[in-house]
DNA sequence: TTTGACTTGTCAATAATTGTCTAATGTAAG
DNA sequence: CTTACATTAGACAATTATTGACAAGTCAAA
């Protein structure tokens, strides 16, 4: 599930608009659409002001949002799955690391 | 691995020094430096004209350098795995639906 | 048609990044 | 200690990329 399904999705089943929900995060409709559609990334002070104006858990949208970044990176890659084990373990390495 | 420490050793298995191998890459030898520590991001191209002038393979080195800019984007977040496995499993959607 | 919801394309404004310069630091040899 | 050379750090202009708004477009229901 992409970040903008998600939202897409909470918006809907609360039959809110499009321009009821940007209103509320203080941007333009068309922004709110691109950025469900995937077709823009939202910034995480528009993901937290989604997460408020949907009503819904800051942290796990925020999951979403970040795994969409990742997506959007990765989209053109092969051997994705070796990249993000690298990836992975890299950062278990070096958060450790930051720990001595 | 990080990106930069596979290149650094490389490097000095080699007995380059950064001005060598930087100017082989036209670029500053403080900045080949900085993208070594892991201080700054390599461009692709930088990544690729490493490869070349370490004379590695390209694409091994290229997951490196992508796995770095992951880590990049993650390393202040929580739930690290669990982002992870989101964007995994849209990406092997999106690759799916493109094939349609 | 008309209306309202949503989408698309464009582009100036804004923000982020890149690469270089200079100066600093480290280090081994004389 | 000097000197010489390799590497690193900080700062900044230049280059790129992202952002958000606007206007014009599509689409579906009345």
């Amino acid at each position: 599930m992409t970040f903008g399904e998600y939202i897409r999705e909470i918006r809907e089943e609360k039959q809110l608009l499009l321009r009821e929900v940007a209103s509320q995060m203080n941007i333009d409709t068309a922004l709110l659409s691109k950025i469900e559609r995937g077709t823009r990334l939202a910034r995480k002070e528009q993901a937290e002001a989604l997460a408020k104006a949907l009503k819904q858990n800051k942290n796990e949208l925020l999951q979403f949002w970040m795994a969409d970044k990742i997506v959007f990176m990765l989209k053109e890659e092969k051997n994705i799955t070796e990249i993000l084990k690298i990836a992975e373990q890299n950062i278990i390495r070096l958060s450790k690391k930051n720990k001595n």
